[in-house]
DNA sequence: ACAGTACTGTTCGTTCTCGAATGATCCACC
DNA sequence: GGTGGATCATTCGAGAACGAACAGTACTGT
């Protein structure tokens, strides 16, 4: 059973007067305090080791998955500003994790790919990584996290697309 | 229906000869996608035109639901390092949302409080920051809300407690 | 051909955030 | 009653992320 933290109980009071959902204060505020929380400790544990932190980790992992991919894909697919990659971009590809280069066909764009040094890094992070989120998420039943991963995935969808 | 994304579909071909637990990553990635596109919305739509960030408002928030707080209550539950909320507090101050005073029984502490015009400005703020709330969850079936929340809390505690 | 527009990725300046170091205060103990 | 260690909040320097402005490239219509 999950016991409700005493801020939210006495945010309840608070609001009992006003026309408020509470159901989606409660999803949102813990949703972005859940997600605070993980990336601390991936961080932490796992990427601080390596030099890495959360954006650049799953810049390196979009391109694993994906194989070369021009910037503006990657940022998307990474949730961040293609300013934000571009510095992340450099720093990596500095540390050959990964090298970029213009297609002759089309001059303005920039595809980035993984090095071999790259590929390597990431089969030895990513187990490591998904251990330990296996790790943080055990005690939880597969049936909720099914609910919540296809929650999430609909908010996604719907925030993507404005 | 919720529909997956590339990335996962992919992903999942990956790591299909590895020992990888996939629905631990898929909820990790959404989960943390989420949080970022939810503060950006609110950052966006609600927060900016009254000069704020995320944590600020939920600094406001937290005063506005306990009352008066004293510094490090205040930093966990708003879920930052008490340094950054520090100078979100002498911010918050210079503007006259709130005040900092020590108490004579314990002079190394500082609680803080808000002041009339920091309750009007979150009476103001909160049921339109609650209603698009209400409105980027519309279409979630309350028991798939009910179960995410309760997930999210476990969540948060065991990562709290290391 | 050429001008204008649209699109690409990068750089720049600003803001948010953190950890480590600092300064102030309290308490336990000799 | 003074001293050392513990505890509190703040300041400081560094890193991460963003939006706006920029420079280079491609396409469109005349």
């Amino acid at each position: 059973m999950s016991i409700k933290p005493t801020a939210e109980i006495l945010g309840e009071q608070k609001v009992a007067s006003l026309p408020i959902n509470r159901e989606a204060m409660a999803l949102v505020s813990n949703l972005h305090r859940a997600s605070s929380l993980i990336r601390q400790h991936f961080e932490a544990l796992v990427l601080s080791t390596n030099g890495l932190h959360w954006s650049a980790f799953v810049t390196l992992w979009c391109l694993w998955i994906f194989g070369e991919l021009p910037t503006h894909r990657l940022s998307q697919e990474v949730g961040i500003a293609k300013s934000s990659l571009s510095s992340i971009l450099n720093d990596l590809e500095k540390r050959g994790f990964l090298v970029r280069r213009t297609p002759p066909e089309e001059r303005r764009q920039c595809l980035v790919q993984l090095t071999a040094k790259g590929e390597q890094l990431l089969s030895d992070i990513f187990p490591r990584f998904n251990e330990e989120e296996a790790a943080i998420l055990v005690g939880l039943t597969p049936s909720a996290m099914a609910v919540t991963t296809n929650l999430l995935r609909d908010l996604i969808a719907k925030l993507d697309e404005e």
